[in-house]
DNA sequence: ACTGATACTTTGCGCTTCTACACATCGGCA
DNA sequence: TGCCGATGTGTAGAAGCGCAAAGTATCAGT
């Protein structure tokens, strides 16, 4: 079992936002996919998760109704909206450049640049 | 050309750990080296290098020599601590683990998790 | 009655990055 | 001679973000 990474900045709101747009969900179930889908890298704590979701929402990214959860308890919902939409999309390309980019360095040999 | 990106939080330590890893190198050339091995997408500002090599030198990472660069100019050269090169090793891992969970998580396809 | 899981909220701390300066030397060019 | 860009190091202020911690509440199982 991989111990888990703690989340650079500004990442947590791209993987929220990929999880959101496979579908409306409640913030405590985001936090498990996560966690579940990662194989436990990904530990995403609340005070960490309900603030970027906050966040999110005001920036207009998602929107949020209340409705009732797989197990009858009231839950936020959260959806993704059109702005979100191309903004994750853009989010996704930077952040493939950029793991492009650091594994190339990450990945040097002693040899240096030629 | 592509554009450049931030860098997420704790991102610049380990790409300049390994920069320094190749061999001393004073700080201007660290950011030179970055910015040319990515292809521009990897742009340190000044105020974002030096504060961070200071901190990588308090935490006994790296050490510092005052040389003579390549261009006859004094300039402080910065070498790996045997400490520094654990971390970079640690650090370079927890990359990697990472990576390939966000990668996995943007990845998913509108169907969900199975 | 108690514990653990579900579910959301908020506060405060600490850290990092960015923008914008400031300072200094050197080479090239008009 | 005067100016500018590249080289090279540095600081100060502001802003953002993740995390720990604590609080609130309901529900299922023992």
């Amino acid at each position: 079992m991989p111990p888990k990474s703690d989340l650079p900045q500004g990442t947590l709101d791209v993987l929220i936002l990929k999880i959101v747009a496979l579908g409306p969900v409640h913030g405590y179930a985001i936090a498990q996919r996560l966690q579940q889908i990662s194989r436990d890298v990904v530990q995403v704590p609340q005070g960490s998760l309900y603030p970027a979701l906050h966040r999110l929402e005001n920036r207009g990214l998602l929107t949020a109704d209340w409705k009732e959860s797989e197990t009858g308890r009231e839950a936020k919902f959260y959806s993704l909206t059109s702005k979100g939409r191309k903004h994750l999309e853009a989010e996704t390309e930077d952040w493939r450049r950029l793991a492009e980019a650091v594994s190339l360095i990450l990945g040097l040999a002693e040899g240096g640049v030629r």
